[in-house]
DNA sequence: CGCTACATGTCGTCC
DNA sequence: GGACGACGTGTAGCG
């Protein structure tokens, strides 16, 4: 984990185009090639019959067929079925660039990959001025869990204090660093959920920070909400100590009127 | 890498409800409280000012604001801004049950998620058939070099010959056990990119092997298109070899008439 | 259902 | 730009 905020605010795209906050729903001109970046700033639906194909880090290939076609004011396109949830069958993510012709689309980008629209009908057309998006908020229950820990390192046991958060090694940064009672150190991974991944990336911390002489040795702590089987077996395995957060609890210490309903 | 064939075919949705071929676009009756579930197989696109809370995994807000609402035919709900490619802002993804009252839609899944969408203008609201999407080709690339190098095992060395693909271990399958020309077991981790996973991966493997008398002692290689320098390294490091593998050249061995042109 | 590995993962951050 | 870790990762395959 390395997410450090309390609650994160994702801004809409910095440099959006056309600020406006009058949405205005207009459609577009239905037939004929419409200069797709031209009227930016607006999302573009299309239902058509179309095939699609994409060569780039694969080949893939999608017959002729009808589906949802999703312009955005980013420049991204995507291709969507009626299902696959929000996924799209095919897509090309900015920076792209769609050159429209009559029955072709294509997307291309830097790295030459390609995305061939070959339209055969199109049943729908509309585009829609959405405006910039004012943000979307996050409540980082888990980007909070560093933060709690560190703020209560008697969490780990009696006399623990904490030295750093992301402490900077060569291979990458751990969570937590901490002493213990007697002045050993002790390095935590903190995960919202435990699981085998966790236990390597710790492994290798505790490995080269066990080489420098000024730190070794050095304890290993496994510290989520929920630890899975295997990854316990594999930690204790390797000397590593599994601690088992109660975010909630810990929340309760830091705000104590949170824990009153 | 586990999948084994040459090129993948997603269908479409096994169970999807109207398997109808004829694509008829309508419009949706444009205001009151349309049934969400009731009219199936149509993907719904509305276009609304709202503002949308998600509590789950994590809590998230969104800001009363003109954005895209998609509604698919397998059940989830999207909600679209004009950017982040093909990401919505907050989903909800199938089996899950939009609630829809007016001015107010509920989506809920099993493990008792919420996405509530307070909508304070409606702007577009249509439906479109898209019917069962015939399926996507993808020509397999990194699936395909599993079966290419198990094909052809020479490529680690000479006498290098097959034992398994997807040699079961209690902790996963290994791509490939071979044996080599004095018939020592090796075991190959195949990657698409050969990343610092991938070494991990083969060394919990290769550490398990060698416990078994049968097979001990096992040599590990990484095979890959690429392999960046830090997983090569770490590979080096720990004895495993690390093989760069030439896709269009194997390809060209298995079909001659692919190198052509 | 749990666990593993794959993904055109995508996305942010830091060096 | 590359490396690296997080993600509401999602999803398929297998026991």
């Amino acid at each position: 984990m390395r997410l450090v905020m309390t609650s994160i605010v994702e801004p809409g795209p910095p440099a959006a185009i056309g600020g406006n906050t009058d949405p205005a729903t207009v459609s577009a001109a239905a037939a004929g090639p419409s200069p797709a970046i031209g009227r930016v700033g607006r999302v573009r639906l299309v239902i058509a019959r179309c095939q699609v194909d994409y060569v780039g880090r694969l080949t893939a290939h999608l017959p002729m067929a009808p589906r949802l076609l999703l312009v955005k004011a980013d420049g991204s396109v995507s291709v969507h079925a009626d299902d696959r949830a929000y996924k799209p069958l095919n897509w090309m993510s900015p920076p792209c660039w769609l050159e429209e012709q009559p029955g072709v689309w294509t997307v291309r980008n830097k790295a030459d990959e390609s995305l061939v629209i070959t339209i055969d009908e199109v049943l729908h057309d509309t585009r829609h001025e959405l405006g910039v998006d004012p943000g979307l908020v996050k409540d980082g229950v888990e980007a909070h869990l560093q933060e709690l820990l560190a703020a209560h390192p008697e969490t780990f046991g009696e006399g623990h204090t904490l030295v750093r958060r992301e402490y900077m090694t060569a291979i990458g940064p751990v969570d937590l660093l901490l002493r213990d009672a007697s002045g050993a150190s002790v390095a935590v991974e903190v995960k919202r959920r435990g699981e085998i991944d966790g236990v390597e990336q710790l492994t290798r911390y505790l490995e080269l920070m066990n080489r420098d002489p000024l730190l070794a040795p050095v304890a290993g702590v496994l510290a989520a909400q929920q630890i899975k089987p295997q990854a316990r077996t594999l930690a204790e395995d390797r000397g590593i100590r599994c601690v088992v957060v109660d975010y909630d609890a810990l929340r309760g210490i830091e705000d104590p009127s949170l824990t009153l309903f």
